[in-house]
DNA sequence: ATGAAAGCGCTAACAA
DNA sequence: TTGTTAGCGCTTTCAT
């Protein structure tokens, strides 16, 4: 292993003290020209980098964000990370991950894990968070924010899209094209998407003074997905619903699988279908389903914007609550027109 | 903001030295059992955790691990960026994430960025490495294993599925069910997994004496591979394959969608497909397509083992290349029996 | 603008 | 087994 080279090191080179070559590679400290010159070419010689965590030790910042995710299965997920992942990049962060699925189940017990690394800023995707752990960041003085989840809760901030106005679109399409026996399959009954696409759901559809026709529950999960189509639809069809409305589109994928494949019905001729999210196999011909575009972009964009104005002015911080429209997006899952 | 508990305080409060606190939270340190009791009981009183960063910084070991990705669109590496990171969190690692992918473009930026972070380790998934990085690597003292790529250089691990056997049990396979328009559309090429698997390939067909009817590039890439399947199909009957393999199911799924929605084909009447890796859409029946499996689960646990023991048994570590066998999953987008 | 000096919170010899 | 003493590589007052 070769020697590492520490600031130390270049100052001698550079016949400076280590506290210049600090400076140099500190953004916005006061330098001269001829300084930094010096220094950098010392630098470049050695090959001398920074050591971050010698930096974090000593400043008390780390640049390194924790992010607690779980559900990768859901094809949301990827492309958030990796926009996520990007975009804190450019920012000079890095991120930390911890999967919060198959581990440990406790996820109180991932968080102190996490903040054991000394994180500027904690971003939970697809989790949601007991008070402890908000109390705990806080605590801390962590600054915390929910993506794609929400929580009435002091302190933390959180990214949505609108998933009642959503919800409520959901509604108001089905309802103008003429359905009128709809159902409902529900995601995980802890999960803020999954009660705020309902609540929007039902909205509409009492707007209309209508009631669901059916309701199952899929938990965000394969194995019950399929479980709830076939429960829902294995009947004949006047005692099915000639729409159904699924809570995101993992779970409306396996929904039409059953339907098509499993029970030989046509989709939209004799059921409708429609999903949250627009993920990229919504969008595929094999399965082109009506759904509600969550923006990853703009969640992400607000995500970042949140976290990092938090980290860097904390004081005056107000925590927001931000729930980004998406559109319906259109597609052959649903009849067009009347 | 609340206090950070230091070893320090935990020590005053149970009447011990500091270095006694730091051997009671090192595994395998020498403590009597009273000690480790006092400073227990002290630490959870005081709400004590060691700090990870001044930890690393004084021992030398972060714990971190560094994974390179790209490629999150392939949904192989969902799942297996999700495993990876659990068993790493099993033995007690964490991941720092890092995307390759729209970044600088440059990785070895993306590396030297990396190392920053005094990591212990580091992951390439999905990412072709110039001999400049391994180099980095080694001068570092930086383990490093490639996953699901090769690379024929000294001093890096591999770990990958058997691709050569695998494009041959496929060639086999197709030339066994009497296919005999042959066509292949390539992943980018500068990727082993292409190579290997295209290389297998056709050295099943010479095997047979045969020779590939048409060839196509797609790339990995969803544009790219849609033009190469119209490339390759939009043409009358005898003038297209009979049979397809398409270097991994990313690819294998937009050419299903081509041949299907866009040109009316039937799979598997007019033409065969068949794919590479057994990603989870590969399984659904709206799909359903043949494919070689790839073992998540075995390369996971390779990965691992591999970089923790050339971590914590550096001496005679000799680098390894695994391949793992993997298996052909027939479905339907290929004629079965004769 | 630059340097000197004091840590950040921990581990790791070395003594006792 | 336990305590003492140096650092790990950097940032950050505080002087100059």
């Amino acid at each position: 292993m070769v020697v590492k080279v520490t600031a130390l090191q270049v100052a001698e080179r550079a016949g400076v003290s280590q506290s210049a070559v600090s400076r140099v590679f500190t953004p916005g400290a006061s330098v001269s020209k001829r300084m930094a010159h010096k220094v950098r070419a010392a630098a470049k010689a050695l090959g001398y980098r920074p050591n971050v965590l010698a930096r974090a030790m000593a400043s008390g910042r780390s640049r390194i964000i924790g992010l607690v995710v779980a559900y990768l299965d859901n094809y949301f997920y990827p492309e958030a990370i990796e926009k996520l992942s990007n975009a804190l990049q450019e920012r000079g962060y890095h991120v930390l991950m911890f999967m919060a699925s198959k581990t440990s189940g406790n996820i109180d017990d991932v968080v102190e894990e996490i903040m054991d690394y000394q994180i500027d800023g904690l971003v939970f995707a697809s989790v949601a968070l007991s008070s402890t752990i908000v109390g705990r960041c806080q605590a801390a003085g962590v600054p915390a924010v929910l993506f794609n989840r929400r929580q009435d809760m002091e302190g933390v901030s959180s990214i949505t899209s609108d998933n009642f106005a959503g919800g409520r679109k959901v509604a108001d399409f089905l309802l103008g094209q003429g359905y009128s026996r709809i159902g409902y399959i529900a995601g995980w009954e802890g999960a803020s998407t999954q009660r705020d696409r309902e609540a929007g759901f039902l909205d509409g559809l009492a707007a209309s003074r209508r009631n669901l026709f059916a309701r199952e529950v899929g938990n965000f999960r394969k194995e019950e997905t399929l479980a709830a189509a076939r429960a829902m639809f294995d009947k004949p069809a006047d005692q099915r619903p000639d729409a159904v409305f699924v809570a995101n589109d993992h779970m409306a994928l396996f929904v039409l699988d059953v339907l098509r494949a499993e029970l030989g019905l046509r989709v939209p001729e004799d059921v409708a279908v429609v999903g949250y999210d627009d993920v990229p196999p919504a969008g595929w011909p094999a399965y082109d389903l009506t759904t509600v575009r969550q923006r990853s972009n703009l969640m992400v964009d607000h995500t970042v914007a949140t976290l990092v104005e938090q980290i860097e002015r904390p004081d005056g911080f107000v925590p927001r609550e931000v729930a980004i429209d998406g559109p319906l997006i259109i597609r052959s899952t649903t009849r067009q027109g009347r």
